[in-house]
DNA sequence: CCAAAAAGTAACAACCTGTCACTTGAGAGA
DNA sequence: TCTCTCAAGTGACAGGTTGTTACTTTTTGG
């Protein structure tokens, strides 16, 4: 949907432009920050740079963005769709049960660590205020509140345990695997022993394993 | 130690100062830095701001430090420091065994928590290459590896489980509470109902009794 | 007491964000 | 086809940020 190539065929094709007028510099634009998200760990990129990039002025980009906050919001709500897109690809339904939690955590992982740029927008500190993007702010706060659901049905609920904090207590763990291994705090190797393309699974395996005497 | 009442204190004591040299300004830097990042969700602050701030012009603070990274880099060393300070003195002997994971998760959490702005300074995007600062690099390297190995330890380890696999998995889970609490994913009135101060431990025992028929 | 070093200042360069007046060209309607 | 309008791009600019440099002031050690 939105690879990585694009990127320099977009460029190439805006250098080599014969027109003035291109019509597709917004999606250029777009695909350009993303490469820069993924590539470099700080997680940010300047406007001139994206222009100098793609062979036009910065002020260009201000005619198809606000500003540079509206960027990163449109990489967030990409990443939104793409990421919902993948779960309903890799999931079993959610009738599946608590069987279905180790894909959920994996989808999750896989996720970030395949699109570290998205998964970083949609983290992005630029994102705190969202006041002037409720559209965003919406879709972001709904696709939480799936997400935990999702955990929660996920989890086998016993009685006494609160089926909102186990899936919070899901979210964390997951969450916290993808930061550490988007950052490279956990440089990649470290889980090749582990069942490939299955991490997170395992690490909760482990973790319902290992705690208790 | 470091406490915010401070960054009032030494900027209000610079802005009245008689003397032309105070020798107190790479202190106060850090400290005005510090407050900066724990009000801010950013994780970020400019050199002339914190100078405005101190009554001081910007070059003054590059005297006291090379680059702003270098500003990042002490406070990560001092966010070392701190957490070490208060394991130490929250936490039981490693020879305790399993029992202390919940205690070691929680310590984390809390850290965080009360910390925010020196926990997003240990994780700060500047910090990716430590190259020239190899002293922080290794420090860090140290620590954490120090906290895998509490955390294995912790970790009651069955047959056939990897413990550092395990440490990790614990990691992740602490990690990703503490993150998503410190960047107000997780509100922090969502957890009220589990016993204050342990929220950590009470989400490990939700996941380790949740997660399994 | 004085000379050197430490600490602060002002001015500068280069970059980034964002704005504005202006120009260009593409497409719609007569 | 001609023209008019408007979207899209340009260059110049303002203000903020990082970092440097030459200069000034104060402290301090011999």
């Amino acid at each position: 949907m939105h690879p990585k190539v694009s990127t320099c065929y977009i460029a190439a094709m805006l250098r080599r432009r014969s027109t003035y007028h291109h019509g597709a510099l917004k999606e250029a634009v777009l695909a350009c920050a993303l490469a820069h998200m993924d590539r470099r760990k700080a997680a940010d990129f300047s406007v001139p740079e994206l222009a100098r990039e793609l062979g036009v002025t910065h002020s260009a980009v201000y005619k198809h963005f606000p500003n540079k906050k509206a960027i990163v919001v449109a990489l967030a709500e990409r990443a939104l769709e793409t990421f919902l897109a993948f779960a309903e690809q890799e999931l079993p339904p959610p009738s599946a049960g608590w069987k279905a939690h180790p894909a959920l955590a994996d989808v999750y992982v896989r996720f970030a660590v395949e699109n570290p740029g998205l998964f970083k927008a949609l983290f992005h500190s630029a994102l705190e205020d969202l006041a002037e993007y409720t559209a965003l702010a919406a879709a972001r706060e709904r696709q939480f509140a799936m997400l935990l659901d999702y955990f929660a049905r996920a989890v086998r609920v016993k009685k006494g345990v609160n089926a909102r904090h186990a899936a919070l207590a899901h979210w964390s763990m997951s969450h916290g695997l993808a930061v550490l291994l988007v950052d490279g705090q956990i440089p990649p190797g470290e889980l090749t022993e582990l069942p490939a393309g299955d991490l997170a699974s395992a690490l909760a395996k482990l973790l319902e394993r290992g705690i208790r005497p």
